[in-house]
Formats: C-alpha cells, structure tokens, sequence
DNA sequence: AACCATACGGAACGCTGTTCCGCTTAACAA
DNA sequence: TTGTTAAGCGGAACAGCGTTCCGTATGGTT
C-alpha cells in the first residue's frame, strides 16, 4: 500500500483537500462511527467521492490515516507501561486497556478490525502489524515472570480482546472492559 | 414477529416453496456462510426473492428458522449439563462449549449475533431470549458452589463468548475455543 | 500566455436487502 | 367440469453501499 499521507510534492489542493479530508473523517466518525458512507465523508469535506478515492484507494486506508496517531501512541505506550511497571502483568494489563480504550471510544472500530471483513484488510494488517510485537513482548515479560501461562499468543490475544470490544458502545447491557478483565485474569491461571 | 413456519393450512404449493426455503438456505449457508444473498438462496430454492420475503419477512428471520433446533438443543442441554455434573463448573464449561460449537460451525453466525448489526435483530433477540435463562441457570449454580465469582452477568457472558468466537473460521491463526476457555478460567478469580 | 500533468466532480457500475405489483394457480363451490 | 377468487408467485424496481471511470478544470511551469 503506498503512503499517500506523506506531504509528498503535491499540487497545493491536493494537499488541501487530504487535510479537509481527514478533519472531516475524524468528524463524521465520531458522530456516525466508522462505517459511516464515503459519500457523507465526501460531502462533509466539500469534495466529490472521486476525491476520497484519490487520496485513499479503500475506505480502509482512510480509516487507518485517520486513527494512525493514535494506534501510534499506543504502540508506544507499551514499553512504557512495562518500565513503569510494578510487574509485568501489571503493565500489560495497563495496557490492554489503553488499547481497549482506543477500540471502544471509536464508534465500530472494533467491528472493522475483524479480519474476515472483506473490505478493512489494510485497517486489519496495519493494527496487527504495529501492536502484535509490542503485545507480544509484554507477554513474554510477563510469563518470564511467572505471572502468567506461557502458551499465550500475542495475536490471538489482540484478536480476542478486539472481538470482546464489538458493540461496547450501542450495547449498555454490555460491558466490553468486564469481560476484558475476565480474560486477562483468565491468563494467570496455571499452563 | 408473526412464526410463519407453523405449518398451518396455507396452499400446497407455499407449504412445499417453505420447506424448499429452508433447504436450500441450510445448503447456501454450510457453502457460502451466513451472510450469503438473498437471491442465492431463492435460486437454490427454485423460486424469486419475492417468495423469500413472503414466507420470512426479513433474511433474519431465515436465518432463525433455519438454526431453530439447534439454538433449541443447545438451550436444553443446559440442565442436561448441570445434572451429569461433576460440577456446576464443568457442566458450564461443557455448555459453553457446546454453544461455541453452534457458532464456529457456521460460517457467519457469530458476526450475524452482534446486536448492532441493524439487520439481523431478530437472530440476536432469539438467542438471548432462548439462551440467556439457561445461562445464568449454570452460572448461578457454580456461584452457589462457590467455583466462581458471583458477579458475572448471563447475558454479558454470553455475548462475551459469542464475540469471540466471530472470524473463528476464515482465520487459522486464530482459536476462538481457546479464548473461550481463557475467558473461563478468569470466571474463577476471586471477586 | 500557453501548456499539460495533476487533480477534481459526480455519473455510472455492480452489489446488497427489501418492496411492489401484475400475473398465476390452488382451492373450493356450483 | 367449470368458474370464481384470494393466496401466492416472480422478478423488475428502489434505495443505499463501495468503488471505478472519464470528461473537465486548474496549479505549476516554461
């Protein structure tokens, strides 16, 4: 997939209108969540659906451009957590849930993340791609510790936590962190 | 919503298109999943989609009749679980499992289960209402006997367990029964 | 000022679920 | 057997989706 988000040497309206593009996105997102139409995205940029699809060949890749900070931030954070400490499994519950935090607080982003979406594969693979390792190494502090079972895999985890952040919001019967919690506490039990 | 699949005395032929119906949805499904189109089905079927919707006022509608016994066998394998013991905890391991079963199965259903899907509100409706009783009957019992905390919520587990099984098949690196039974243990942790 | 690659807008395409309505036909009465 | 009619059927048509295409406009350069 070719970065088009990069300022690049551009026409100037063309980098004008990616900026429209992506304040709007960030918008409507969070006024209709991330499933929201191309055209609504298109229509509240001023600019034709042609346009969107210039800049972002999927609607995936919008989605991605547009949340990338943030997934950023919490790859970063990861390292943080587990220096902070006090244990790792104290870290990386910290930070399950910051990740939980960034999936939940965004209307439909942990449905688009399933990996069977058909459309979303970028969205899938770059989340993958940026917290699988970091996820993975908070895992193997932990069980070098002893704090937790050593058969856990990294993705697997992510992609279960994921799926229990499906419908938090839209569901107040439901309570995504809860079970999140159960999880992870279900990872201190023996191998 | 009206049961259009009690036999009734409607013509010949309607009774004869329903049973089609259901068929050949139970084909499409085990071949293309869950989500497959309407118009698939009616020409497995032999018949237009108008007769589709004449008989099942929405696809989801098809798609509980077509699961009905085996949503129903599930739910009363719930007391069935709990008498052969040997406890309350096993027997409510051995139905989630069951009920995971239902799901992985399918191609689909577990996507199709999440309440905000807009379309699709019956199917989930159906589900709790059939197998949240049997749930927190099992769920109650192990509380009682002291295996589990007493503060899980049926429904919430149940949706827990249902979100993670989506994407269960069409992605190998992923073992929904694994989390499950991750999600299971954490029920053991001190409230 | 004149040129043209770059970028734009939005009609058009193919796919959904669902609705609508003119036609067919099973069922029943005479 | 034939006639009547309401139940049922088929599939065109509608609305909404992501995406593609292409004639037109324009920023940047000579």
């Amino acid at each position: 997939m070719t970065d088009t988000t990069e300022p690049g040497r551009r026409r100037a309206d063309a980098r004008r209108n990616q900026r429209s593009l992506l304040d709007a996105a960030a918008a409507v997102f969070v006024a209709s969540g991330v499933e929201a139409p191309v055209r609504d995205i298109a229509a509240a940029a001023g600019v034709g659906v042609g346009t969107v699809y210039r800049h972002f060949p999927t609607r995936a890749d919008l989605v991605v451009a547009v949340y990338r900070h943030q997934v950023e931030a919490c790859a970063e954070a990861g390292p943080v957590c587990l220096a902070e400490g006090p244990t790792p499994y104290a870290a990386l519950t910290r930070w399950i849930d910051s990740f939980v935090d960034l999936l939940v607080t965004k209307h439909g982003l942990a449905a688009a993340l399933r990996a069977d979406s058909g459309q979303f594969d970028a969205l899938h693979s770059y989340f993958v791609d940026r917290l699988v390792p970091v996820c993975a190494d908070l895992l193997a502090a932990a069980a070098e510790a002893g704090e937790i079972r050593r058969d856990v895999d990294a993705y697997q985890l992510l992609r279960g936590v994921g799926n229990l952040c499906i419908g938090a919001d839209s569901d107040p019967r439901y309570d995504a962190r809860r079970l999140v919690g159960l999880l992870l506490a279900g990872l201190r039990s023996p191998d």
